[in-house]
DNA sequence: TGTTAGCACTCCTTCAAAACGAGTGCTAAC
DNA sequence: GTTAGCACTCGTTTTGAAGGAGTGCTAACA
């Protein structure tokens, strides 16, 4: 049997989208009345009641008009989104360095999707994965303290200093900085084995601890790129929504905000998934973050190439106003080919 | 005129400790009760009234009990922190690099605050002034683009990537640095003049675009430390206030701590006035963010010595704990010396 | 003169009942 | 299959009364 006739997917459709711009219940009559198919309050009724032994909306409680549920809520989405598929195929880039002016980049995108949206949003920088090392030196900054600067593809820049026993002389230095880039660039952190490690602190004589701190620090700096920043706005504007500014609701989405752990798990999970069109809506329990049951979560995933991808979240309530925020994010990804792409 | 006698003073703080622990507005039979003065409450209500008139305590409105006013609350903290004041004088302490390890440390800190006492916690990284250049390196990280690594005082590093036309040879490269290393280390921004940098790029010949590229670099790496991040934690906590969670107050507050801006502005302003304790409480309107007009924000400057020094901040309802705010500080700039201050 | 008991008064809070109204389900007629 | 009509449900709003905490004032007391 098909569950839904076109009828009544016209008026599961015109409910949410009445829900979506009122944020109340919507009753028979106001359908009756708004959409363009001209049957009775009456005969609404009795589609509704179809509808939610369906599933597909439920009652807050009698007497009360009908809200969608997830299930309708992700009907709507998934129809949306066919539409929409196409256009994002081609929107991939890649891009370059400019590290330093990253961030401002980042937040300054969160701070305009937030605006633009009156939802909340996020953004990650981008994730790299399989790097390699590209580049290391090393440099005696004073008599007891070595600086090790390790690039990593796609020109990421990591520090770390150590303390030795005694100023290393230039040659020394000359030869570690040798040692190091000869046997580790190129390699990813898997491909780096204790033979090799073993085999270079050989190599390295008595300095062989400058190599182990080397290693620590390339390590760190890979992986470190796992818990990366993510940078938040508009957290306040949930406050623009009463189901979901009442205090329980408020407390538990802003810690969501504040512990960007949370955050973080949620991007993750959108890059695992990600779909043909880089668009994903997690609606209420479907999202991973159990702290957004409420909410519905629009994460897109934008690729600069070279494998450093990243992701931008829109958090809001279930009646979100799903296709302004698609395009929005679609739209967002083209500028940030602009901003990003060339120098 | 000696404004308060010792009972008035005594009667104040009884109201303003109940209030601490209650929330709720204290009357006359209440201090009558639970005060050792043994004073009916009639005559705590002539005192009230006189207290009133001198606006250390409001009436929310008739019939209800009085709640301390901002000029209240300051008597009561002043006094406080005179008790205080002679132990913290030894504090100050120095410490070294770590940088990387600085950040998670900085979390860690306001996490372990914001759940010790209940209210909202903040820090900034230390701040750095008459920063010098220690240190520079340039590096050829791949055909096209030089990697600049610039040393400050303190030991905190700052990368820029910048492209070139053409590779330069080894030889340039260890002349450019040794041109920049000569001329730029030990000084501070203010001391690196516009004469210096003409000599430089002189001297450097048809690369004097890397000495360009330099020079801004260090500007950068010395200046951004004045937009320093700033870490917070436990946000949600106001909502255990109720007094401060109604809607358009929470609001208010969240976004106060999201636009870190303000938080920066309050670190900032809190440098400046630093008192000898390195304590300072701002109450109701005196705080420098007007988002947390209804809250008391104390904070503490921590000095690690060299000047480097930062802020940490508890922001919590006017009926904070203050002694216990107080003392929970001083416990954590000791804390902070044996994290920071070895290794 | 300072302290206290007593009392009338204010005004917030709580509670329950009543009025309201939005929306439904069902039935009967078209 | 559609619709009008009506009784009914149930959440929300309004209203008023009761309760209670706390005050200010006055008069008496030490």
């Amino acid at each position: 049997m098909n569950e839904l006739d076109e009828r009544k997917i016209k008026i599961l459709t015109a409910i949410i989208e009445n829900y979506l711009e009122t944020g109340e219940p919507v009753g028979s009559r106001t359908i009756s009345k708004y959409s363009d198919l001209n049957l009775s309050s009456a005969t609404i009724r009795n589609e509704m009641s179809d509808l939610e032994e369906l599933g597909y909306i439920l009652q807050p409680h009698t007497s009360a008009g009908r809200i969608p549920s997830d299930k309708g809520y992700r009907l709507y989405v998934d129809s949306l989104m066919q539409q929409k598929e196409s256009e994002v195929a081609e929107l991939k880039t890649l891009m370059i360095e400019r590290q330093d002016k990253m961030e401002s980049v980042l937040k300054q995108i969160a701070r305009v999707l937030a605006a633009n949206t009156n939802y909340a949003a996020m953004i990650t920088a981008p994730q790299y994965h399989q790097n390699k090392v590209k580049f290391i030196q090393l440099s005696q900054v004073d008599s007891t303290h070595i600086l090790a600067v390790i690039v990593i593809e796609g020109n990421i820049v990591k520090n770390k200093i150590f303390s030795v026993a005694e100023r290393l002389t230039s040659e020394t230095l000359f030869r570690l900085n040798f040692l190091l880039n000869t046997n580790l660039n190129g390699l990813s952190l898997e491909q780096i084995t204790l033979g090799t490690i073993a085999q270079m602190k050989e190599q390295a004589g008595v300095h062989s601890d400058v190599v182990s701190h080397v290693i620590d620090a390339v390590a760190e700096a890979i992986r470190e790129d796992n818990d990366m920043e993510v940078y938040t706005s508009g957290a306040t504007n949930i406050f623009k929504y009463p189901e979901l500014s009442d205090q329980a609701r408020a407390s538990e989405l802003i810690s969501a905000f504040e512990e960007k752990q949370q955050l973080l798990s949620l991007a993750q999970k959108s890059l695992e998934n990600t779909s043909e069109t880089g668009i994903q809506v997690y609606i209420g329990n479907e999202s991973p973050v159990k702290n957004m049951k409420d909410c519905s979560v629009v994460t897109a995933t934008y690729d600069l190439g070279g494998g450093m991808q990243g992701t931008i979240g829109i958090i809001g309530p279930k009646r979100m106003d799903y296709e302004n925020v698609v395009d929005t994010l679609k739209t967002l990804m083209k500028q940030l080919d602009t901003l990003l792409g060339d120098k």
